[in-house]
DNA sequence: TTTT
DNA sequence: TTTT
């Protein structure tokens, strides 16, 4: 046992957050955030590279992205690795990686669509449920997804 | 032995750099970095909480730090603690904690005092001294980025 | 405010742990962490750096780190920087920087002093109260905490 | 831009590291790393949850991991998310995310196969090459700050 | 004061 | 496939 498995990302958002409001009150955000480190190569040549992650949020955090994020957005992101795996139509195994958000801050100047009260710049996690609005789906949330069978 | 020691800090600093020139080209900057968390206490009121650190960065860090960055900047930093001890004039024991810093980025809009050139926004790291040493690198290498499609 | 403030150790108990029951249920541990680098000079030579940390823990933590921890215990920590300021005797004003720590793992072998249930190479952190033993104290304890006027 | 993309994780081999000795000196190491969390779930019962990550380590770190990693050892790891992306033969895209590897600790007990002057415990960060093919190059490293007087 |  |  005694595993620690974290992820702290900073970078902005290729697009717009996609929700999807699910049965039961629950709500998922996915987030495409690009992370872009630059260096110099052996010829002295700038070369830039930029890795796309993919963001899983849910509940309180996925109605708080769908508010207030948008493409561009800058993030700070603290969460988790988590891989789904399965078989395709050939058999083959297959498995594809997310980014699970802890927790998230938004960075930078006030966004254009905040109005007076908005939380811009604030943090937003899954353990400080009074920051969302209804706190019984922040307290389901997050485990009920680590039910899945993967 | 088997050692870690991290320190991982998003915030804004609460007055300019203080930088000193030393003997043998050695530059050291000081910064002050507020990291402010905000909660809601039983009582359900809204409640702020800042962490002031001191930060030290020396010679390449220390120059832009002394050239980017000033009150009110909001920053990335990894570092590590480390702290100072000695005796004071009562013989007490004292000790003093400070993070070293080991890489940092400038989070945000395009500072002020920005010119064209300016790298807003770029990571500065130790380990890649080509950022520091040489004024034009400073000037050519992260500034670039900020024209990402988003 | 946009604040992450975020401290990562490996390290050692330097002793035992120092454990204070309060009023109230509430408990205090406060241990001694040891984070060791090793270096090789400029005369090749290798140089050891050691780091002393102040550990503060509450209530299930605590309680968990009276039962397991002791001298020489590896630990893997995570938890936030906080600092206590006043004046002393001489007006002048003090400061001490301690780690509060949110969670933490024991790392390495089984423990001389578990048992056969024991949960060893577990890890405890604060938002999972089902690893202490009472779950009022843990929703109760770090909130008070930050309510210290500090 | 302003891109950090960082990664740490505590866990256990599953298999001894597949070495690759590539051409022109080069070596790649592919790990397989675990790791595990438990919690209790709505009936309380505990729930484990595993997590299985890849990771890839070059050149100096990849010859340490041949030397002195196996299925079983416990590992602290810090590196960066880093995918491939290519089409498969059905001309459908396909990603494969794996872990960067920066630097790695061993945890835990001296290992069995440690001899005496095994670097057990100690830590491997590709920003000192020098660790592992050439022991005089350590002394040249990004070490020297810490000969500073502080 | 830990650890290797 | 690890670990407890």
């Amino acid at each position: 046992m005694a595993g620690v498995n974290k992820v702290i990302l900073v970078g902005n958002l290729g697009a717009d957050p996609e929700v999807k409001h699910l049965e039961g009150d629950k709500v998922v955000a996915n987030l495409r955030l690009a992370t872009t480190e630059a260096y110099k190569d052996k010829m002295g040549n700038r070369v830039e590279n930029t890795e796309w992650h993919d963001l899983e949020l849910w509940d309180g955090q996925a109605k708080i992205a769908e508010q207030y994020l948008k493409k561009g957005s800058q993030l700070f992101v603290e969460g988790k690795i988590k891989s789904d795996t399965w078989q395709d139509d050939q058999g083959n195994n297959r498995k594809r990686t997310k980014i699970r958000v802890l927790s998230f801050t938004m960075l930078g100047g006030r966004p254009d669509n905040a109005g007076g009260g908005a939380p811009q710049g604030g943090g937003y996690s899954q353990q400080q449920p009074s920051n969302v609005s209804t706190p019984s789906a922040v307290s389901e949330g997050p485990q009920e997804e680590d039910d899945l069978p993967f």
